[in-house]
DNA sequence: AAATTACGCAACCGCCCATTA
DNA sequence: ATAATGGGCGGTTGCGTAATT
């Protein structure tokens, strides 16, 4: 058996605060505070919401000293700090930037701050550490013939001349799903180069390949990279530019840790210290 | 100009944990 | 000791709007 729920899902409004209800709200709190119970709160406040629903509505939106609109830099460089800390614990991320709501600390990550920090990792992908690599060097059980060494130090290097018939090893695939693939530097004689992996296409075939140097391979297992957008390339094969969802979240940690991005953005705070005095 | 797609954000859901009875 | 309860949190959804086709 589940939960009690909270309140009567039935006889409750759901959706978008109206001013009216805004007003209602902000007025008895302004009055009476919470009174130590949010669940009691909209009944006595006169609301037809959900206790939870209203102490959202506050603590996100109406309170007082709220601030709304462009994070700063200083902002952001704390946020990406702290996430490579500690990860998405955005009420202690929020904790640390007055005004700003856990909430709001979120969107903003989620919306922006991911996308500009892997944007810019993408476009230096040849500093960053493997991605993924352990756990699709731990599912492949052939010896590749691409990969000179089966462990992972930062860059492999390839043991034959790819320009030829170069094919990336299927078990690669292994570790994607769906439209996504995912990529790891190469070292290719002298030239660094970026072995694409995994993914998908509409038709159900398989997508292997790699992307050498910023230079676009459509012949035979090589395909075009497109860096605005995804979709078929040769063969049916899909090709997608979204990079984003190839990361979990220790990579993305990890991408912030990396010393090259964090002296490029200057992703460093000394110290994080909550309410409680934990450091962090 | 209309239709489609992408984006940003507010709000909801469900789980976890601390507190209370 | 433990079941019930509420608060808090992170993940996710869905809607309104902007951008693109």
């Amino acid at each position: 058996m589940g939960r009690a729920p909270c309140c009567d899902k039935a006889n409750v409004k759901k959706g978008p605060w109206s001013p009216e209800e805004d007003a209602q709200l902000k007025d008895y709190m302004e009055k009476h505070g919470t009174g130590g119970n949010w669940i009691a709160l909209p009944h006595k406040a006169g609301l037809k919401r959900c206790g939870k629903s209203c102490r959202l509505r506050w603590l996100n939106y109406l309170r007082p000293n709220i601030k709304h609109g462009e994070f700063t830099d200083e902002e952001d460089r704390i946020i990406c700090s702290l996430f490579a800390r500690i990860g998405s614990r955005w009420s202690i991320i929020a904790g640390q930037l007055p005004g700003r709501t856990d909430n709001d600390i979120k969107n903003h990550w989620n919306t922006k701050l991911k996308k500009k920090l892997l944007g810019f990792a993408h476009k230096n992908y040849f500093q960053l550490p493997l991605i993924n690599t352990s756990s699709f060097l731990q599912t492949s059980s052939i010896s590749s013939p691409i990969l000179h060494s089966q462990i992972s130090p930062p860059i492999f290097e390839l043991s034959e001349n790819p320009s030829s018939s170069f094919t990336a090893p299927s078990l690669l695939e292994a570790p994607m799903h769906g439209h996504n693939y995912g990529y790891a530097p190469v070292k290719e004689g002298n030239h660094n180069n970026l072995l694409i992996f995994g993914g998908e296409t509409s038709h159900g075939k398989k997508m292997e390949g790699y992307y050498s140097n910023g230079v676009d391979h459509v012949e035979n297992h090589k395909f075009l990279i497109s860096e605005s957008h995804g979709g078929e390339g040769e063969n049916g094969n899909f090709i997608s530019e979204n990079l984003l969802d190839n990361y979990s979240m220790e990579d993305i940690k990890q991408l912030i840790s990396t010393n090259h991005i964090c002296n490029n953005l200057n992703f460093f705070v000394d110290e994080i210290k909550t309410e409680d005095n934990t450091l962090y």
